[in-house]
Parts: C-alpha cells; sequence; structure tokens
DNA sequence: TGTATTCCTACCAAAGAGGTAGTAAAATGT
DNA sequence: ACATTTTACTACCTCTTTGGTAGGAATACA
C-alpha cells in the first residue's frame, strides 16, 4: 500500500509546473532539485515515466526546462500518479489478462476491488489545480 | 498501492476461519493449501505476521490447526492487514518519527494524508463478519 | 510409537526501490 | 565557432522486499 519516491516526486514536480503555468516559465529541474534537496539526476529519471504522457512543452539549453501544456484543471491526480508509478491497482487480480487459479471464487478479490474503486475515486476526483497554492 | 501476497492470503486465511468459527472446528493450513493450491510452507510464514497478534487458538497434532478466539466481528480488516502486511500507510511521511526535510513545506503531504484516511476510513468500518459467507 | 500438525530459523532467487554516471542533442549567449 | 545550460537516453549499482523453499523441534493424539 505504498506510494513511492516516483510518485512523490512525480506528483511533485508537476505542482512546482503547475504553480508557473500561469506565467508561462520553463521550470528546470534543477531549479526543483535545489529547492527540495533531490538529486537533478533522480528527477530526471522520474521525467522519463511521463515520456508517453503528452504532459509538458520542454526546451532545453540556458533558461530551458519543462512547463505544463495544458492548464492544470486537466490532469488528474490519478493519472499522474498512474503514470509516475507505472500503476495503482491494489492488486493484480482485478485486471481483466491474469490467470488465478482462485479468481473466480475468491473470498477477498471484492474487497480489493471496492479498495480499488474507493482510491481511484478520491485520485480521480481531483486535478493539479487542486493542489497548487496561488499567492 | 499494491496489497502483496502477505495480506491477500493473510486474510483468506482469517476468512476461512471465521467461516467455520461457529463450529469450533480447527482448521489446518493443510486444508488451506489443497482448497486454495498454494503452499503449506507459505501459509505457516504468513501466519507468523500475526503472531503478536491474539487472534488464534491453535492445537497441534492430528486434527488440529487454527480457530478464532473471538468472534468474527471482533476482527477489524484494518488490523488484519496491518498485522498481515506490517504497514498500510501510503508514504511514511505521515508518521511522526519520520524525518523529511521537506516535512513542513511538502506540497504533496496533505493529499497523501487524505488518501490514508480514507483507505483507513474503509478498512476499519469492515470486520471479519462482513467478508464470511453463511451457508 | 507413528503421524499430523504448529512453531521457528535459515536460506535463496528475482524483482523493485532508490539512486549514480556518462554522454548525446538541442538551445542560447558571447 | 565555442562554452554553457538544460533535456534525453542508456547503463549500471546497491539494498530491500517479495515470494517463496527446507529442515527440524515441539506438541498432541490414537
Amino acid at each position: 500500500m505504498r506510494i513511492s519516491t516516483k510518485g512523490r516526486y512525480g506528483l511533485l514536480i508537476m505542482i512546482y509546473l503547475a504553480e508557473e503555468y500561469e506565467n508561462n516559465k520553463y521550470i528546470s529541474l534543477k531549479e526543483i532539485s535545489d529547492k527540495e534537496n533531490i538529486s537533478t539526476k533522480y528527477l530526471e529519471k522520474i521525467m522519463l515515466n511521463f515520456k508517453n504522457a503528452d504532459y509538458f512543452i520542454t526546451s532545453r539549453g540556458v533558461d530551458g526546462g519543462y512547463k505544463l501544456k495544458y492548464s492544470p484543471d486537466k490532469y488528474l491526480i490519478g493519472d499522474i500518479l498512474k503514470y509516475a508509478e507505472g500503476n495503482i491497482d491494489v492488486v493484480d487480480c482485478i485486471k481483466n489478462d491474469i490467470v488465478c487459479p482462485r479468481k473466480n471464487k475468491c473470498k477477498t478479490l471484492p474487497l480489493w476491488k471496492e479498495l480499488n474503486k474507493i482510491i481511484n475515486d478520491f485520485l480521480y476526483s481531483k486535478t493539479l489545480n487542486d493542489l497548487i497554492e496561488r499567492n
């Protein structure tokens, strides 16, 4: 039941970008790295998880970095965490393509389905817009 | 965000015992092992996690096994999973004794606290009694 | 005495977590 | 043209967790 640094740092980066969305400014990982005391290299690696997400506009070089492609209310927290973590289901048993000998008579599966729904309902009810501070 | 086999099999065993509570019968791990196709040795190991839980009455030898010490409605699913998994918090950041340089200004912590509460409220609203089938 | 069961400890391989390192490619300033 | 900054990509590394297996001691019963 644990959210790893992939999800935690991934979301953190997204919040940083969301907070600068209105300024239309590129934010570099170096900047976040300095403020949060997390190595730039590791943040780079975290960003790889969003590779297929169509989330950013990027610019290399001096004063480059990332900015959000869309407004913060377009980014669902559930999606962000799914990209960052790879998968946020509490058990794989939920998936259709999984083979489990106990699948059709499993006494615990209904509970996992319920739990998974509660978590998803929560994470998909919020967007980046709900997490940023405006000054 | 994953419940491992420790939690899944642990809860499964508990449900088996709960379903036989009224018959006051000892259930051996061998029996569950056969029905569920999980090695007895691994189930034994899973049971070690409940060592400090005051959950069972046990009997060794022929026709021995485990039975629940209390009625199924006394066992909170949240507690069972906490024993089985060790910890069910979504992030360690929530704990008081954790040292994190970002603790007091972390932009993501409020979300994890909310999520953790939702999960806990759910898991502590149910008991073993809610998961058993009666014939 | 033999068998079935819990109890306990040790071990093991594969995967995931949490990184680091190096280099290429692009954008910008001088 | 060149240096600097930043993303993009690949490879590697260590430690912990997961998901087991193995062996034997202790206990209960017939």
